[in-house]
Formats: structure tokens, sequence, C-alpha cells
DNA sequence: ATCCTGACGCTAT
DNA sequence: AATAGCGCCAGGA
């Protein structure tokens, strides 16, 4: 038996080396990432959530959100902490602005 | 197989 | 701007 971390399966490490690309200052989506995994996995939007809840606690989570630029109330103080430390651009209400920072997989 | 849940996203109010 | 409804779909019970 495998004690050791967590089983990864092929679909959460892709969603999690996007993740890791993604600039600082920079984030892309959950729909974004769920687009470039589509053609080979399948999946939506939720599927890449779904991963993000479960392994986000090891990469740059923040750099991850959702297509309005927020993420749920929980994670948004911390969050807000990291956009403005890297410098990510944001709207006067304080979410992301996404049309000029998301990053798209390639 | 069935039911429920969820770090989503889009449209219509 | 805020809320509601609905489609979506993988996982776990």
């Amino acid at each position: 038996m495998d004690l050791g971390p967590v089983e990864l399966t092929d679909y959460d490490d892709a969603v999690l080396s996007i993740v890791e690309r993604v600039p600082r200052g920079r984030v892309t989506t959950y729909g974004a990432i769920a687009d470039a995994l589509h053609d080979v996995f399948g999946g939506g939007p939720r599927a890449a959530a779904r991963v993000m809840s479960q392994h986000g606690s090891n990469v740059a989570w923040w750099r991850c959100i959702r297509s309005d630029g927020t993420l749920p109330a929980w994670l948004l103080d911390e969050a807000r902490q990291a956009w403005l430390e890297e410098g990510t651009p944001l709207r006067p209400s304080g979410a992301v602005d996404v049309g000029r920072a998301l990053w798209v997989p390639s």
C-alpha cells in the first residue's frame, strides 16, 4: 500500500501543472483550464475546481480564480493579500481585473 | 445504479 | 450591482 502523498490522477496533475505555470501577478480561471484540458480529459470548470479544492494548498492557488475575478468568501482575504503583493491587476471592487490579468494556458 | 454535493459559468431578472 | 435558475459533471456515499 502506498501510504505516501494522496494519489493524484493524471487529470489532477494536468490541472496543477497549469496553475504552476501561471506567472506571478497574473491569473487563470477554472473555465480556461477546463477548456485547455477538455479535448484530452473531458470535464468542465467544476472538475478543475474540484482539483483545487483538494490539492490547491500546495500551489499558488490564488492565481486560479472564477471567471468574475473572485474566489469563495472564505478565501478572499488571503487571496487579496497575495494579489496585492504580486501586483495583480485589481478592480475598484477588489476583484481581479480578469481582462487585464488573465493568463491562458497554451 | 441513484442521490447529493460542489474553490463553476452563463443567462435572465 | 445582486440574485436566481439552470446546465454541467466528477466523486463519494
